[in-house]
RNA sequence: GGAGCCGUAGCCAAGCGGUAAGGCAUAGGUCUGCAACACCUUGAUCGCCGGUUCAAAUCCGGCCGGCUCCU
């Protein structure tokens, strides 16, 4: 039978190589659960896994999407079940590891999503209050912050496109039996990692990779970490410094989010201490809990 | 040596006599669809000393520190 092991951790925590090393020991084959590994051309910016990296371990849904292509939380749900369920017909181990939470939890929980369920109206004429107010009476219960306007808007499109007015239901039941266990890492180390990671990106080339696709427009890119940045850069609003001093910031907040989410959407998840200098040891702790 | 301006939380900054706005950062948190998103919560007695006043970050004097100009 396959074992399904989930990696948990935050960016820069070290989940590649760990999760790399550990599927050699357990047979393995890893799917991606980060969105922004999963296109293509941007590559320093995300620390995207190089086939070299990946060492003859078979990656799933990494490194396929154009920048330009729509693919959202519905197909990844889709394409990874796909992936999942003839990986365990095959008996083969899977390791599940990414920064996007959301996304691993609806690929293993009972998550209905429906398809082409898209933002088709962004309630530009109503304040927030009033579309507060309009949540509020197909679902009482709903705790959506009044400022919190753009998952009021995601709401009522939802509501309208499917009829149904969901509000965190029945989404805590998983549909495979996994095991979780999340990288523990102290925060300072953390930061130190982030910040000499984005020093790294810099002297590795992240300035040109950024600037050849920035004159591509790609709307993505003004959303992802290391190229939202530098493109305020290119466009003359901040200098380099303040750019790279940005990156930094914005990637160790968004490494806050993902501590709060994981711990907090993940009940049954291990706490694996990270020791840097002997991660064969973090590995081995791994293999023998999931026997 | 003289003249002027300035000194409010880690940073930026409002207030100009009635008991410290706001922004950013930090920290904590929320979470079913563009999720590396969005949102919530979070702090000081105002350079130091003295004076005026019922009351001073706000007025006066001295000192310290910074900036600009003049000789």
């Amino acid at each position: 039978m396959s074992k399904i092991i989930v990696l948990l951790g935050q960016t820069g925590s070290g989940k590649t190589e760990i999760s790399i090393k550990l599927a050699k020991k357990l047979n393995a084959q890893i799917i991606n659960s980060d969105k922004v590994q999963m296109y293509k051309d941007v590559s320093i910016g995300v620390s995207k896994t190089t086939y070299k990296e990946m060492d003859g371990i078979k990656h799933y849904l990494i490194d396929f999407l154009d920048l330009d292509q729509e693919y959202s939380i519905y197909d990844y749900q889709n394409d990874g079940r796909k992936i999942l369920n003839t990986l365990i017909k095959n008996n083969i181990n899977v390791i599940i590891t990414g920064g996007s939470a959301l996304y691993i939890k609806a690929l293993l929980y009972n998550y209905d999503l429906i398809a082409n369920n898209k933002t088709l109206c962004m309630y530009e004429d109503l304040s927030n209050e009033e579309l507060k107010r309009k949540v509020d009476i197909i679902n009482s219960n709903n705790l959506i912050h009044v400022n919190n306007r753009k998952r009021l808007v995601r709401f009522l499109n939802n509501y309208h496109n499917t009829g149904k007015a969901i509000i965190n239901e029945n989404n805590s039941t998983p549909i495979y039996e996994a095991d979780f266990y999340y990288l523990d890492v102290p925060r300072s180390i953390l930061y130190n990692r982030i910040n000499t990671r984005v020093d790294n990106m810099i002297n590795s080339g992240l300035i040109d990779e950024a600037f050849l696709l920035y004159n591509k427009n790609y709307k993505v890119l003004d959303t992802i970490i290391g190229y939202k940045e530098l493109n305020k850069y290119f466009k003359n609003e901040i200098s380099l410094q303040e750019a790279i001093l940005l990156i930094k910031q914005n990637t160790r907040k968004y490494a806050k989010r993902q501590e709060t989410f994981f711990k907090h959407q993940f009940t049954n998840i291990k706490y694996i201490t990270l020791d840097y200098n002997d991660t064969n040891k973090v590995i081995n702790d791994i293999y023998l809990s999931s026997l």
